[in-house]
RNA sequence: GCUGCCGUAGCUCAGUGGUAGAGCGCGUCAUUGGUAAUGACGAGGUCGGGAGUUCAAUCCUCCCCGGCAGCACCA
């Protein structure tokens, strides 16, 4: 387009205004209003965010981005990002810069150097970056010929910065930012200065991160931080991860006395009588779901003659993640080792059920007409997971899936994944979990089977999420090698996403333990296998629930549901006939006739978030009422007691 | 597994080169109290484990184990 030539840019009102071609988004805003020049920060462009001095060359529908509004948090913690990079070289010379992305809440940094960095150097940091901020210099965009951008960074001893440039495709430009002294390799956009970061932001937090996330390559140092708009969105997100704390599931485990983790058995659960309880609600409850989804239940054995994970490939693929042990009777002497000589026979700890169901598939001869099998087991499993992974409930090393193999024809992959989702979404919903996460991962590059194999399952998956009304997100390559798989993931307190369900397509299992059943054919054809998990495990499953409750769980899940808590001694023998009464009913009650004022047993009670308290005194003994007290409220309502167990009995039926 | 930080009573934490303290919890006694902590007294810890430095180590150094955060891996 030649140089002066007119152009219109359309805002997001509709309004068009005509400018020269070369306009830039700051040029666009002065004609506007002198503020709306001073609070804009970057401009959207056809939908992309660009910097407020690039030049439009075309006619474009032009959004210009204050910096209050929603979409200036990315470039807010992007942009500080490098004004923390910039503190940091300034304050340890010799530390060479790599990546330094805004992410949720916040930003990080990777960082190459010696020595690690200390607390005390996070807070030196954050001071250095808020004289940069101060200085407010101006981010200016350059693009830099390749080869001499390398030799800059390569001379300024930045041989990551060098690498990322020499891996950059040949037909991307090489943009640089400059704020001031400092400059950084960048593909942008930024806002117009350093100042524009403002004040509310704070380091948070140092840990190591593998360059380019490989754990065969250099392991950097990465800096935390939070940036926000205002001081106060900065406030209600520190006061935010304080409150998140008190819901971890393994403070509020303990302090509700459901489970705990020791030395001796690291990552895995011991239950305690509360936890165990809720355990069981939830297997129960699946349990029912199940059943009336036309799934049979089984059991297999824990230990496995390692000749099945041979062929099954779980010996190849799986074994530094599996427990393996010898058939071998052990050394009893006080001397000399365990086991002597080579093993005749090892076994192994089941990781997952799959090739044991096989086995059951395989006794007898299956006919199209048996299809689809879809046969369930709460199977424990154990992996051998790395110490540095495991975390509380959430990522154990003895794990009990709600898992479910269906054998089924190709024809039929479809239909069995749309009843799945659905089965699934009705779960959730009883679960108190609104907004699914869903993720497709497709065929990574290693995998088994042909091209077109995948297309069709890939397809049926998505045919699936559609029929059941799924939004879901593509994750290329992350598929497993035998099939791709829909991950369903749910938030913790502080965030962190953890798969839950998932639903895998495996066409390389039944082949590989030679399972087959009869077609109308006549002939002998590959069942397909849905390896298929509703909740993932009851483990992290529950871990995930006692976070989203923050403890308070829903009645039919609550360990205790009901205190009986008496104000005097003279109320004793009533309380305890209340407490049979609610016995009888089938709740889940406790008495309290200790020798402590009510004052003191309400709030033991209400602080182990005990769903009710029935307090009774010689008023309701002598009027057979019960004053209910509801956790979370202060109110009391004292009713006749067949009355009140009535209604929390019908209140405490499982959702299903 | 990797990097960093941490490890004192059941829990939350203070503390010192001369072998320890608080609050809550627990036990006993008194108190019979009307909806989020009644009072008094008492018990309880070879300060994660091992080695070293030192006249002397819970404290300093090293190694190991464990926990936490992040990374890698994963339900």
């Amino acid at each position: 387009m030649a140089k002066g030539q007119e152009i219109t840019i359309t805002l997001p009102d509709g309004a068009q205004r005509a400018y020269t071609a070369g306009v830039t988004g700051m040029e666009i805003a002065e004609s506007i209003s002198k503020s709306l020049a001073k609070a804009v920060i970057a401009a959207r462009v056809n939908g992309e965010i660009c910097d407020l001095s690039l030049p439009i060359e075309q006619d474009s529908a032009v959004a210009l981005i204050k910096r209050e509004d929603e979409a200036a948090l990315e470039m807010i913690r992007h942009d500080a990002a490098h004004v923390m990079a910039e503190a940091v070289q300034k304050l340890f010379p010799g530390t060479q810069v790599t990546i330094g992305p805004s992410i949720e809440n916040g930003f990080y940094y990777d960082f190459a150097r010696n020595e690690p960095f200390s607390s005390e150097d996070l807070a030196v940091i954050e001071k250095e970056m808020r004289k940069v901020v101060e200085r407010g210099a101006p981010f200016t965009r350059e693009v830099w010929n390749r080869d001499e951008a390398i030799k800059y960074f390569t001379d300024k001893g930045e041989m990551y910065k060098a690498e990322l440039i020499k891996d950059l495709p040949e037909s991307e430009e090489i943009k640089i930012y400059r704020q001031g002294e400092w400059l950084d390799l960048c593909r942008g956009p930024h806002m117009p200065t350093t100042r524009h970061v403002g004040t509310a932001f704070k380091l948070l937090k140092v840990a190591g991160a593998y360059w380019r996330g490989d754990s065969n390559r250099a392991m950097l140092t990465r800096i935390y931080g939070t940036a926000w708009r205002t001081d106060k969105e900065l406030q209600d997100y520190l006061t935010q991860l304080e409150e998140a704390e008190k819901r971890d599931h393994r403070r509020l485990g303990r302090e509700m006395d459901l489970f705990h983790i020791q030395e001796e058995a690291q990552g895995s659960v011991f239950w305690h009588p509360k936890g165990f309880t809720i355990y069981n609600q939830m297997e129960n409850y699946i349990r029912r779901r199940l059943k009336s989804a036309g799934y049979v239940e089984v059991k297999t054995p824990q230990l496995i003659d390692n000749k099945l994970w041979q062929a099954s490939g779980h010996w190849g693929k799986f074994r530094e993640n599996m427990f393996v042990v010898p058939d071998e009777v052990p050394n009893t002497e006080e001397e000399g080792p365990i086991f002597k000589g080579k093993f005749e026979r090892l076994m192994a700890l089941k990781p997952m059920n799959c090739p044991a169901h096989v086995q059951i598939f395989k006794q007898g001869i299956k006919s199209y007409r048996d299809l689809p099998i879809r046969m369930a087991e709460f199977g424990c499993c154990h992996r051998n997971e790395a110490h540095g992974a495991l975390h509380g409930l959430m990522r154990v090393r003895q794990m009990t899936q709600d898992d479910a193999h269906i054998f089924c024809t190709p024809e039929q992959i479809t239909q069995e994944s749309i009843a799945f989702c659905e089965l699934l979404q009705k779960v959730y919903k009883d679960m108190g979990f609104d907004g699914l996460n869903v993720k497709l991962a497709l065929r990574p590059e290693n995998k088994a089977g042909t091209d077109e194999i995948w297309d069709k399952a890939e397809q049926g998956l998505r045919d699936a999420l559609d029929a059941a009304g799924v939004a879901y997100e593509d994750l290329p390559g992350e598929g497993a090698f035998y099939g791709p798989k829909l991950e369903f993931h749910l938030k913790d307190a502080i965030g962190r996403t953890w798969q839950c369900g998932t639903l895998q397509l495996d066409f390389v299992l039944p082949e590989r333990l030679d399972a087959s059943y009869i077609g109308p054919d006549g002939n002998r054809h590959r069942p397909v296998m849905l390896h298929r998990a509703i909740l993932g495990t009851l483990e992290r499953f529950i871990g995930i629930m006692i976070e989203n409750y923050a403890g308070k769980l829903p009645l039919w899940l609550a360990p205790v549901q009901c205190v009986v808590a008496t104000i005097t001694g003279s109320a004793d023998s009533y309380a305890q006939d209340v407490y049979e009464m609610l016995q009888k009913a089938g709740l889940r009650a406790e008495l309290d006739i200790r020798n402590e004022k009510i004052n003191y047993k309400v709030r033991e009670h209400s602080v182990a978030k005990v769903p009710a308290i029935f307090v009774v005194g010689e008023r309701e003994g002598k009027d057979r009422t019960v004053a209910v007290r509801r956790l979370g409220s202060q109110d009391q309502s004292v009713i006749p007691v067949a009355e009140a167990i009535q209604s929390l009995a019908e209140e405490a039926k499982a959702p299903y």
